[in-house]
RNA sequence: GCCCCCGUAGCCAAGCCCGGCAAGGCAUCGGACUUUUAAUCCGCAGAUCGUGGGUUCGAAUCCCACCGGGGGCACCA
C-alpha cells in the first residue's frame, strides 16, 4: 500500500519525513564550546575592592594619569585590589555616586532603563552634530562594540530593539577604567544625556553606569557573526545578537501570530487548549511519539493533531474555537518538516470549506499584513500575493493542466477512469497500486508532481474519500470530500474541509483505518469511540481548518528551512550536553 | 539505507587537487591614543587541523572507518 501526504487525513502542513540518521553515540566537540576559556574577573566584588580604599601610588605610570584600561583589566580579572585600580574605586570624592558606582562588578537585583534605543533615535533625530539634547536617559543592553581611544571610550549598546553608543570621557564616566574593560557581549546600564559626537552619532554620554552581567564566554567575530548554522541552532541565545536576520524572523514570526490572533478574535472565534497527552492518537495519519503516566500507570501520545477534541467543543456548544500550537510527529527531519511543529486549527459551526477558503485568504492575507505591512512576499527571484480571492481549482483540473488533458476525478477500481489515470501516472513516472480508485490515483501524481509546481496562491479542492476520513462526502460528486489544501510557491500551507458529523459513517471510516493498520499502517488512524459518543451527542454543520504556522513564517520570512523559524530547532543532543536525568524516570519526584 | 558537500585557535578563515615548519583577520593579552563608527598603530600569546586507524622518511593534505552538521534521494506511503 502506497500513500501520500495527502492522505494523512488530517491538517498538517509541516508533519514529518523519514530522516536517515542512524544511531550512536556522538563524540563531537561542538566548535562553539569546545575549549572556550572561562574568562576569569576577580572574585566576589566586596573583597576584591573594599569601597573607601584609599588611593595608593601610580606605580611607573606618569603622575596625572590613570591606569590603561588594559592594565586595569588585568587586574580586574586576577580580582587583586592593585594600587593601580584604586582611584575608581573610591567613591570618597564623589558623594553622589552612592552605592550605584561602589564596584561595577556588584550586579544588581534591578535596573530600569528609561529609553529604548530606536525610542531615542526617534525623539532626537533632529539634534545637530556636536550638540547636547539636554535630557537625561538610561539605557541597557549588550555591549556590542567597543573603541577604545585613551582617555575617551565610545561603545555600541545593543537593547535587542536598536542600537545607540555610549560615549564615555575619562573625565565624567566614573570608574572609566572599569568601563573600558568591558567586555563585548556584557550587559551594561548607562546613565547619561543624551547628545550627538561630532561625527553626527547619537550618543548617551556615560555618566553613570552598571555592569548587568558579564558574558564570560567571549562573542563570536564582531563582523562575520556566526557561519556555523549548527552553533546558530544549538546557541541561539548568542545568534540572536549577532545575526540580525534571525531575529528579524522571529518578530516577524511574532506579529504574524499577533495578527492572527487579532483577526481570529475579531470573528468572535474563542482561543482554547485541548490535550497534548492523548491515550488515542487521533486526528492525523502521523506516527506518534509514546510517553508513559507513572501515576495512572498508562501510556499517552503526545498529539498528532489536536482535530478531534475541537470538534468535540464544536459538539458542546463552542461554535468558533481555535487553538494555536505544537503537535508532535514522530518522522524524519527535512527543512520543510520538524518533529514539532506550531499549527493554526479552528472549527466554525454553520460554516462549510467554501467558508474555509474565504477564512483561510482573508486571515493569510492578515496575518502577511501584520508581520510586513503588506501581502506581497517575496520568494527567491518571483513574487507571491496573498492578497484574496485566491484562486480555486479541483484537484481533478490542476492535474489535468499539468498533464496537459482532461482528466477524470472519480471512478472504481478497473474502471475505465482509473485506467485512464494509471496510464497517466505511468507517463509521469508516479507509481500506483491495483485496488486504487481513479481518485486515489489523481491524488497520488497531484501530490508527486502537481503540488510543487504550483505558484498560487490557490486552493486545490475536491479530495478522494479514501484518503480523507474525517472530511465530509462531496454535496455532489460520489467518491470525492469537501476538502481542500491551500498551496503557495509549492508548499502545502493549509488543510481544510467540511467536517464529516455522521456518526455512522465516521465509524465505517475509522473501520476502514483500522484495517489499513492491520495491514501494517503504522500512521492509520485507529477508532475513538469518546468520539464517535461525542458525534451521536450532534456535530452541526462545520467548517474546520489547519494551517501550518511555520510553513507561513517560512514565507512571510523568505526562507527556505523550518529551523530558521524555529527558535530551538530540533538537532540530535550535542555530545556532552544533553545527558539523561540519572536515577530513572519512574520514580516519583518531589 | 544511498549520494553529494562541510568540520583547521573563542569567532571568520587560507592551506587539501599536486604530502615537506598550520597564512591572514577579529576577539583576548601588553603598549600608544580625548569625537570613534568593524577606530587606528605597535607587540605578545593562542591549534588533540572533528575522532580513530592506515599508507609514507614525513599527513591538515592521500586511503578506510566513525562522529557531528547541511543538502538531495529512497523507504515508511
Amino acid at each position: 500500500m502506497q500513500r501520500c501526504r495527502a492522505d494523512r487525513g488530517g491538517r498538517a502542513p509541516g508533519g514529518g519525513r523519514r530522516g536517515g540518521h542512524g544511531p550512536g553515540a556522538g563524540n563531537r566537540a561542538a566548535a562553539g564550546t569546545r575549549g572556550l576559556r572561562h574568562r576569569r574577573r576577580g572574585g566576589h566584588a566586596a573583597t576584591a575592592r573594599p569601597a573607601g580604599r584609599r588611593a595608593a601610588p601610580a606605580g611607573r605610570r606618569p603622575p596625572g594619569r590613570g591606569p590603561s584600561h588594559r592594565q586595569h583589566r588585568r587586574h580586574r580579572r586576577v580580582g587583586v585590589t592593585c594600587g593601580v585600580s584604586a582611584p575608581c574605586a573610591d567613591p570618597a570624592g564623589d558623594p553622589t555616586r552612592g552605592t550605584l558606582v561602589t564596584d561595577r562588578r556588584d550586579i544588581p537585583y534591578r535596573f530600569e532603563p528609561t529609553a529604548t534605543a530606536a525610542e531615542l533615535h526617534g525623539a532626537h533625530r533632529d539634534l545637530a552634530a556636536g550638540e547636547s539634547s539636554g535630557v537625561r536617559a538610561t539605557v541597557a543592553g549588550r555591549l556590542m562594540l567597543r573603541r577604545v581611544q585613551g582617555r575617551l571610550c565610545f561603545g555600541t549598546l545593543d537593547d535587542a530593539g536598536g542600537r545607540i553608543q555610549l560615549f564615555a570621557p575619562a573625565a565624567v564616566t566614573p570608574d572609566y577604567e572599569d568601563f573600558c574593560a568591558l567586555s563585548i557581549g556584557d550587559w551594561v546600564g548607562a546613565t547619561g544625556e543624551v547628545m550627538k559626537t561630532r561625527r553626527g552619532e547619537l550618543s548617551v554620554k556615560v555618566e553613570d553606569w552598571r555592569l548587568l552581567a558579564e558574558a564570560r564566554r567571549p562573542f563570536p567575530d564582531k563582523w562575520h557573526g556566526m557561519a556555523d548554522v549548527d552553533t546558530r541552532y544549538r546557541q541561539r541565545y548568542v545568534d540572536l545578537w549577532v545575526t540580525p536576520a534571525t531575529r528579524s524572523a522571529f518578530e516577524i514570526r511574532h506579529t504574524m501570530v499577533a495578527g492572527i490572533r487579532a483577526e481570529l478574535a475579531r470573528r468572535g472565534f474563542v482561543e482554547v487548549e485541548t490535550p497534548m497527552l492523548h491515550p488515542i492518537p487521533g486526528g492525523a495519519a502521523a506516527r506518534p511519539f509514546k510517553t508513559h503516566h507513572n501515576s495512572l500507570d498508562c501510556d499517552f501520545y503526545l498529539r498528532v493533531a489536536p482535530e478531534l477534541y475541537l470538534k468535540r467543543l464544536i459538539v458542546g456548544g463552542l461554535t468558533r474555537v481555535f487553538e494555536l500550537g505544537r503537535i508532535f510527529r514522530n518522522e524524519g527531519l527535512s527543512p520543510r518538516h520538524s518533529p514539532e511543529f506550531t499549527m493554526l486549527e479552528l472549527y466554525q459551526a454553520y460554516a462549510d470549506y467554501t467558508d474555509m477558503m474565504t477564512l483561510t485568504e482573508e486571515v493569510s492575507a492578515a496575518a502577511a499584513t501584520a508581520a510586513t505591512g503588506g501581502t506581497e512576499v517575496p520568494v527567491g527571484e518571483r513574487t507571491l500575493d496573498l492578497a484574496p480571492p485566491w484562486r480555486r481549482v479541483t484537484m481533478a483540473e490542476v492535474v489535468s493542466e499539468y498533464a496537459g488533458r482532461d482528466l477524470p476525478a472519480t471512478g472504481e477500481p478497473g474502471g475505465s477512469a482509473a485506467a485512464e489515470l494509471r496510464g497517466e501516472a505511468d507517463r509521469l513516472d508516479v507509481a500506483t497500486e491495483a485496488g486504487w480508485t481513479a481518485g486515489r490515483i489523481l491524488a497520488e501524481i497531484y501530490e508527486r508532481r502537481v503540488e510543487g509546481e504550483l505558484w498560487g496562491p490557490v486552493f486545490v479542492c475536491d479530495f478522494p474519500v479514501e484518503v480523507s476520513p474525517l472530511a465530509r462526502r462531496h454535496r455532489s460528486i460520489d467518491g470525492l470530500v469537501e476538502r481542500f489544501e491551500a498551496v503557495a510557491a509549492g508548499r502545502e500551507l493549509a488543510n481544510a474541509f467540511s467536517e464529516l458529523a455522521d456518526p455512522d459513517d465516521q465509524r465505517s471510516r475509522f473501520a476502514a483505518q483500522e484495517r489499513r493498520r492491520r495491514g501494517g499502517d503504522s500512521e492509520a488512524m485507529t477508532t475513538d469511540e469518546d468520539y464517535l459518543r461525542a458525534l451521536e451527542c450532534g456535530l452541526p454543520p462545520t467548517g474546520g481548518l489547519g494551517l501550518g504556522i511555520d510553513r507561513l513564517a517560512m514565507l512571510l520570512c523568505g526562507t527556505d528551512t523550518i529551523r530558521d523559524v524555529v527558535l530551538f530547532p530540533t538537532l540530535r543532543p550535542e555530545a556532552g550536553t544533553a545527558r539523561p536525568p540519572t536515577g530513572g524516570d519512574d520514580r516519583p519526584c518531589c
